[in-house]
DNA sequence: TCAACCCGTTTGGGTACCCAAACAAGAGGA
DNA sequence: TCCTCTTGTTTGGGTACCCAAACGGGTTGA
């Protein structure tokens, strides 16, 4: 096996946060420019023109008239991935393993464009499972069942599929919560 | 958080992977050679001769007179660490979340090098309390309870601890018993 | 109208990797 | 002795990032 697997991934690490900026900025303030997704990695305007030149070419990233961007359906997907993978991990490392909250989302944050989909998919189940089995509502079950079938099944949906994406986005919601009880301390 | 905190670790991917060779082709052959660790790598001569210069200036490779190359204290327990959090993931994606073998090592591969010191102690404990119950000697259980108390107490301990590797080795060896059984078959 | 400003792009520099190729030095075998 | 192999190093090229600085286009207030 060789050990630079590692550079062979979809997107790179800055990629990957080029992308989500653009996919969060979009859903924040409606519009993504060069500079919004400077001021939001914290980088030049001319590093992000460069960066983002390529990833036009390689048709994850569109252009209107307006200088203002927006992702393809391929970007998005890719966006929505490593954002999902993102919430899974951080999830994990602070419910499961009881990490301090900045800890989990640096850790997560390493390490989200890396994980293979499969990996995150397994841990979407695992969490699930693990969740407080107090308020089991049949329709989390369904959810992370229809999932196994998936995987077992050797069905290779676009990752991430419906259904890892909704225990990704209630996964999220929670954690919300619970920094918005922190907050009214 | 600035997201570019990844690149402030220790140590590089590519550093990760020169020092763990080094490690073990002196475990396995009793010497590390610039030609072996390019052998091992995949990579050229040139290109871990100029690898290794970095490492030797940081003080964590070392070479005797007749080009032989060794770890310092420090290098040691740099490739240790990395080698334990690579056990550590591994043993979770496979034992756990029920990754294939060969999906496991590659993404404990990926991400051996970024994840945090406090992430890897955190998850020993995780792994050892759900491991069979069964044979709960209670030397692994003193293990798991001192690492606790460190944590808890804050008490800074170099990365990895003792306790941490006892834990790391009993996982490596139950795997490499398990891959034996299958050999076997 | 024009200076002040924000935008996006381009360019030259820097770092960290990789490779291929050329070299010098030592170790044998013929 | 000489030829050949292996070894480690150096060098020039390439890629992927980053920055600072300069430049050209718009917008806007005075």
């Amino acid at each position: 096996m060789d050990w630079r697997e590692f550079d062979q991934n979809p997107v790179s690490h800055s990629a990957a946060h080029h992308l989500t900026a653009i996919q969060q900025l979009l859903e924040d303030q409606g519009y993504a420019r060069v500079s919004d997704v400077a001021r939001k990695l914290g980088i030049t305007r001319g590093s992000v023109s460069v960066s983002l030149k390529g990833l036009r070419q390689r048709g994850l990233v569109v252009e209107d008239q307006h200088k203002h961007l927006g992702l393809s359906d391929e970007g998005q997907r890719i966006a929505r991935g490593i954002h999902t993978k993102r919430v899974l991990f951080k999830a994990f490392l602070e419910k499961s393993l009881g990490l301090p909250a900045d800890l989990a989302e640096m850790d997560a944050c390493k390490i989200e464009h890396l994980i293979s989909d499969l990996t995150a998919e397994a841990l979407a189940i695992y969490i699930d499972r693990r969740e407080d089995a107090s308020d089991s509502s049949s329709d989390r079950d369904q959810q992370v069942n229809a999932l196994e079938d998936s995987i077992r099944e050797g069905r290779v949906e676009a990752f991430p599929g419906k259904e890892i994406e909704t225990i990704s986005e209630r996964l999220q919601s929670s954690s919300e919560e619970q920094s918005k009880d922190k907050d009214d301390e």
